[in-house]
DNA sequence: GCACTCCTGACCAAGACAGTCAGGAAAGTC
DNA sequence: GACTTTCCTGACTGTCTTGGTCAGGAGTGC
């Protein structure tokens, strides 16, 4: 249940490039402005261009650009590339488990929560977070106060 | 992003002991109930007692048993006692986080993430998870179809 | 005192994570 | 055509996590 190192660069990457207007961006500059290594950036990257979500070109102008237009990425998308499938149950999708006895509805349970990961990561999309503009469901869930502490139920802490 | 084997045993394990009326529950008998590797389940009840979620006994009679009513057990509280925080990044709470550039909205983002997965993990009691009558935030998430397919979104993977 | 059950630490193999290193291959420039 | 630039790729590494197993110790009840 954490987001990866390599699932964030991915992320803040993208956001680069999604930044960029027109033309190429080197991956040196990736880096720099995300503050990322740059050989472990250029594994990210070459995985994003493998699923389709960025282009490159080598050479003197050479550099990467989105594949699409940012607007028609999503966080999710990005996430996928270098995570794969979002909120498996171990490593299976949470509709192929079978549970037996009293936890029988505990498939339901993970389904709604890879349901719930979703409406978030398939909603932002790439213009989206550049322009600070996240969708009406993210705005809900952030405006909560409660959303920005560590944990709101420490229960099980104390007795 | 993924549900470790040892959160899915913990909350299994859970969810038979808030079935059992009264007495304690071996762990063979949790082990087999749910097919769940017996001395690895010892470990998991273990770190349950530690973190105040479970109560135990050794003996003839022994066995364990819910430190709490099974409507005041959370499945995040046992998800939280065997993998830590949930949905951290890189290992730091989101809120935690600086970023700088154009990604400087993606905490938002990830403390989105989080608060939805809480909103799921925070609603379920076990009781509602034995008795199968889950909340209307769950209901919801899990009526739609889109809910039920590995991945709805493949965009990426063609082009 | 003995059987039963939990408790605990040590150990282990495989894989993931977060990178680094070295070199090759296209693209553009002169 | 040489040269620089930049991406492309595989190999490697050290540490941690995952998903367990093994052996033995310590309470509990009869």
């Amino acid at each position: 249940m954490r987001v990866s190192a390599k699932a964030d660069y991915a992320v803040r990457a993208a956001a680069e490039l999604a930044a960029a207007d027109e033309g190429p961006v080197k991956g040196e500059k990736l880096a720099e402005a995300q503050d990322i290594p740059l050989q472990f950036l250029e594994h990210i990257l070459l995985e994003l261009k493998h699923h389709g979500i960025v282009r490159a070109r080598r050479g003197a102008k050479g550099g990467y650009w989105l594949a699409r237009p940012a607007d028609e990425v999503t966080i999710a998308d990005v996430v996928r590339a270098v995570e794969g499938p979002i909120a498996d149950v171990q490593s299976t999708p949470p509709e192929a488990i079978e549970y037996r006895g009293n936890s029988e509805h505990l498939r339901e349970v993970w389904v709604a929560v890879r349901a719930s990961l979703r409406s978030v990561l398939e909603e932002v999309t790439l213009a989206n977070l550049v322009a600070g503009e996240l969708p009406p469901v993210v705005e809900e869930l952030i405006s909560q106060p409660d959303a920005w502490h560590a944990s709101t139920s420490t229960k099980e802490m104390t007795g």
